[in-house]
DNA sequence: TTCAATGCAAAGACTTTGCAGATGC
DNA sequence: GCATCTGCAAAGTCTTTGCATTGAA
């Protein structure tokens, strides 16, 4: 192996993917570029740019927040890496490997936690729904917000705070 | 009537729930309050923060961002407006009256308009998820990401920028 | 009168941008 | 070598917070 195919220890099998698209988009493949994508590569579930950089620095790296940003927007654009958005007022990412993108999540509102769900009706369901309106669908994002088992068992209780049925109750 | 009854002219049938809303919690009923609440409510669609301000001065009031932030908490805490993130980087407001609650939506990429779609089998499809997790589902959410009608028939298409198939393909 | 809300401006959190120096090709 | 990237810091955007003043009850 080479010192330029081997840089990363462990790299993920998946690296070779993003230098060749960076190499299509005629974009430089540099050290930072890599580690980054690697960490997201070798990292499963949801990760903040935040976490990206603390993976990043327990590697020894460092690298500028700003240029987590702009690489992540590139594997994004490369459709190796989704981003989402569950509200917690930053993004979120993930690669792609390994699974069926799975798009269907369970938000617990107590503790934050977002569970990964499978399920093939919510294809069915999409493609329905873009066809009478004719929208032309790409991908879908489900979330189901609630409580998780584990916040069950602790006994937290999911309390509606508002009116009970205000359209008919209009004093 | 009243000045304090009809201090909004033309206010919204809705204005009276909020008011008693407010009542339940012990907290006061103010103009701020009750103008932003009208705003929201005669208002259809999703209303960004600064949507609400600019209409807010074309009524010719004069209320400062924080206070709309702080009365659209208290608007959502009330179960009246809920609120929604598209990833256009803030909120979305929408009260919840003159139809059922609609949590389908279908986002055009290109012109960024939101489309809303009701489906009943949505429902159900979030029951059956979550109780094959020991999940509490409260509420979903359901986006559809790809071209509207009106952007596919002025020619925009769809471009998968990404690698064709990132997995089989390791060069 | 009394407690809370308002409005302003400052602070905060996340993200983007500008530019001098470093690096891929 | 030339174009592009990187890293830092500054700026930008949306939102929250602190505090003196105003207002509801």
């Amino acid at each position: 192996m080479s010192a330029i195919e081997s840089a990363i220890p462990m790299a993920s099998p998946y690296l070779p993917l993003f230098r060749r698209y960076l190499r299509q988009q005629g974009l430089p493949v540099t050290q930072q570029r890599e580690v980054v994508a690697d960490v997201v590569f070798t990292s499963s579930g949801h990760l903040s740019v935040e976490e990206i950089e603390s993976r990043l620095k327990e590697r020894g790296e460092r690298i500028g927040k700003a240029t987590i940003y702009r690489t992540m927007e590139i594997l994004v654009r490369s459709g190796l890496v989704e981003d989402h958005d569950f509200g917690d007022g930053f993004k979120r990412y993930e690669h792609l490997f390994g699974h069926h993108p799975v798009r269907e999540h369970l938000i617990c509102t107590h503790c934050r936690t977002v569970t990964e769900v499978q399920d093939r009706q919510v294809e069915r369901l999409q493609g329905e729904l873009a066809r009478r309106h004719g929208f032309l669908a790409a991908r879908h994002r489900l979330e189901i917000h609630g409580l998780c088992a584990d916040c069950q068992a602790g006994g937290v209780t999911l309390q509606y705070k508002g009116l009970t049925c205000p359209a008919l109750d209009v004093a």
